[in-house]
DNA sequence: TTAAGTGCAAAATCTTTGCAAATGT
DNA sequence: ACATTTGCAAAGATTTTGCACTTAA
């Protein structure tokens, strides 16, 4: 994860003709400070100071011009990450895995993965996928290793 | 997709201990007769004649018996099919493809893929998972290759 | 008969909409 | 100055809870 400073989310919100307000980058330095998609009730309750409706429209709009991304966790709930660089406005690529720890209940967002393996019945014109996945993340997984003192993979 | 009789669908009750009344027959045979997930909406449409808060109740019963499961669509909707054979209280194996048609909206439940060729990053360690695709099915596909006149796979 | 399931009313949540006041450019 | 954005109030939608009535076993 890159480190982003102020001026970066600064120029984001430029490039997608936003004003730079405060509760907006407010909402960019949550994000972008954690490489794991982050519910919308934990984002409300680290941004208690804005409203709860803001909250709400700077997501929609920030999901609109491909700045964020959503994702419903399996409880329906939708969680929020910063897109990669190439999803553009009205137009998502979020051919990635969002992996959801068990243990410490992060969602990762795994980029990078080759996901084009996936062979689909004949017929079948693919568009675009979300890729949800429970488990363990390394840390939890490395945590259990040890109280079995087994290690696989 | 089996034909599948009410008998089948009282037996199915009956083995998970589970009183055959009208209400749960047909959202079973409403989930049966499709080899797409339904949506709640949807099935709040066709069962107007049974309580809105029956069906939650039924739907959620069945969940955690393993009868059926749910998948949130791209808007985060519910989504409801029967659960394959291997699915048992509290314990799901949903790991089939969930394609949603972006012409006819469908849900199609795709089993029978072989979606192990995902490999995780290091230390990952998978226990399920829910992909979630959208593009064309093949019924959809057909029509739009037909007016393009032109055939792809 | 009686435990489980249903239906209705009402509460609790979650999400959207309208509009006046505040803010960035 | 002016278009955007915010915050509050209120409407709408979704989901849950409580309880009396009904029904399957």
């Amino acid at each position: 994860m890159t480190k982003t400073a102020l001026k970066d989310f600064e120029a984001l919100l430029e490039r997608h003709r936003l004003k730079k307000t405060a509760p907006r980058l407010k909402v960019l330095s949550m994000l972008a400070a954690k490489n794991v998609a982050t519910s919308q009730p934990d984002l409300e309750g680290v941004m208690n100071d804005i409203d709860r409706v803001t909250l709400y429209r700077i997501l929609s709009a920030f999901e609109e011009k491909g700045i964020i991304h959503k994702v419903f966790d399996l409880n329906g709930t939708a969680n929020y990450a910063m897109c990669s660089s190439n999803c553009g406005e009205n137009h998502h690529h979020d051919e990635h895995l969002h992996f959801n720890c068990t243990s410490c209940k992060n969602v990762y967002c795994l980029d990078d993965l080759d996901l084009h393996g996936i062979d689909l019945p004949n017929g079948f014109k693919l568009d675009g996928f979300t890729l949800y996945a429970t488990g363990l993340c390394p840390k939890c997984s490395k945590a259990v290793s040890k109280n079995n003192s087994k290690q696989f993979n």
